[in-house]
DNA sequence: GATAGTGTTTTGCTATCCGGAACATTGATG
DNA sequence: CATCAATGTTCCGGATAGCAAAACACTATC
């Protein structure tokens, strides 16, 4: 079931909301007939059947034997905003070399919205992750991209957010928060100590443009075992500051 | 200007293409203000304004004081295409070590409404081609994949769309591509000799899952100066060959 | 052949979308 | 400060586009 989709109260074009509700049901699961469609949205059969020809004469469903599926032709309106700046791009290629070398989960994340998102990955075959979303309290990654925020701002996301308790260790006080933020500042790199999932940890620093302005941050994870203290604040750390600084030097001088 | 827009003479939901049109507008030129906006589709200023209201609070536009901007929530929408099969994950990969062994362009590519659309490429930081689409009939990737239909299939093709002349090499007679086609099958690989962008070369070769069934092409071109024939015929499809077969492994046997 | 399930088309109704106009805001200029 | 132009935001009445329900067509199964 689609959760993005439209609902009674919201204001706004309904037609289009409902054009939407039909491409995320596809977007979490593909191959749907329009019977499926029209149960995992709220939409009636009629709507679900005119919605899809409409989508389909525009390029961005496809219909097969067995179903509707959404089209490639997403990626020109996804990558816009991924190489939206060089500097997303070469993140691309730095966040593989640094998955490589460590053999862990390697990311590359931006924020928007008042939230994590997935830019770059490099990890298992399965789920990417990319384009996923988090809360940036919780991620190493995120922390990094708060630090690089005054008060102002912390306090105005902390207005519009709620710091979810995703496991025993996340951060859910405010004044826990602004003092983590301080030490991330201190340090030059975050820690996320199982705050987001048990049993995972990762470490996150900030990447900066050749104009000093925080392009977005770049962050190994994996298990607990085998990201014990020393490493996580010791060579890793090192490690994502010299990746860091070698997009910024690509940005700088070119490839 | 969008190419893709809603025109008079269509069928189906209208406010769905008008919205399309407006994301397509964005997706040629970010950062546009309504006015621009209005300009650059057929919308009136209010349709805009109600439009982009409703993408926005849908999350996927992002309102900023210069303008507005498509989101990374359209990632979502497209690695759901991308992720479809592990098989375009682990290319991927296989792309990126291409990319850096042969020191060229390097890319995955897989066919939709009977265009070749860039699924994976390692290149360039300015135009990561990533969602483009081309011709079949002129790129080694696309000749690879048409090589892999029967005739009747490529029959159809046929009727369906017209042999673009891109360049003087472009193969734009119908008996000559079949004969290409079966060049490609005797051979095992395709070249693209000049035949889509003068000075520009590339071989593609198929890429199989581990039940034989086509997953897509993998290619690498660049200038023809690097790109002599021995190594178009000799040593790059042989590489080419390798990584695909590296894809097939990964599959059957996991990373 | 009959039937159930699904996809496609039809149709009348009305609410939604539209576009034009009015209004609000902003920045520049004298 | 006042004025003005440009741009963004809101309003509003009308009509048509979108809707949902129903009818119809198609397909697979027994």
């Amino acid at each position: 079931m689609a959760t993005d989709g439209p609902s009674a109260d919201s204001a706004g074009v309904t037609t289009t909301r409902k054009t939407f509700a039909l491409l995320e049901a596809l977007r979490d699961e593909e191959g749907c007939t329009i019977t499926e469609l029209t149960a995992r949205t709220s939409l009636t059969k009629s709507t679900v059947y005119r919605h899809l020809q409409t989508l389909t004469e525009l390029g961005y469903v496809i219909e097969r034997d067995d179903g509707y599926y959404l089209s490639f032709r997403f990626l020109q309106l996804s990558e816009t905003p991924r190489t939206r700046t060089p500097g997303y791009t070469a993140a691309k290629r730095t966040v593989f070399e640094l998955g490589e070398e460590t053999d862990e989960r390697a990311v590359f994340i931006v924020e928007e919205n008042y939230e994590a998102v997935y830019i770059h990955r490099y990890g298992s075959l399965s789920d990417t992750m990319i384009g996923k979303r988090r809360p940036l309290h919780s991620m190493a990654s995120g922390k990094v991209i708060l630090a690089e925020w005054d008060d102002d701002a912390v306090a105005a996301f902390l207005e519009a957010t709620e710091l979810e308790q995703l496991t025993e260790n996340t951060i859910t006080d405010p004044d826990d928060l602004y003092a983590e933020l301080e030490t991330v500042r201190e340090r030059g790199y975050a820690v996320n100590d199982q705050e987001h999932m048990d049993g995972l940890r990762g470490v996150a620093v900030p990447v900066y443009t050749p104009d000093d302005e925080l392009l977005g941050s770049l962050g190994v994870f994996g298990p607990t075992t085998r990201l014990p203290d020393e490493y996580v604040h010791g060579e890793l750390p090192n490690r994502l500051w010299d990746k860091a600084g070698e997009i910024k030097v690509t940005l700088a001088y070119g490839e």
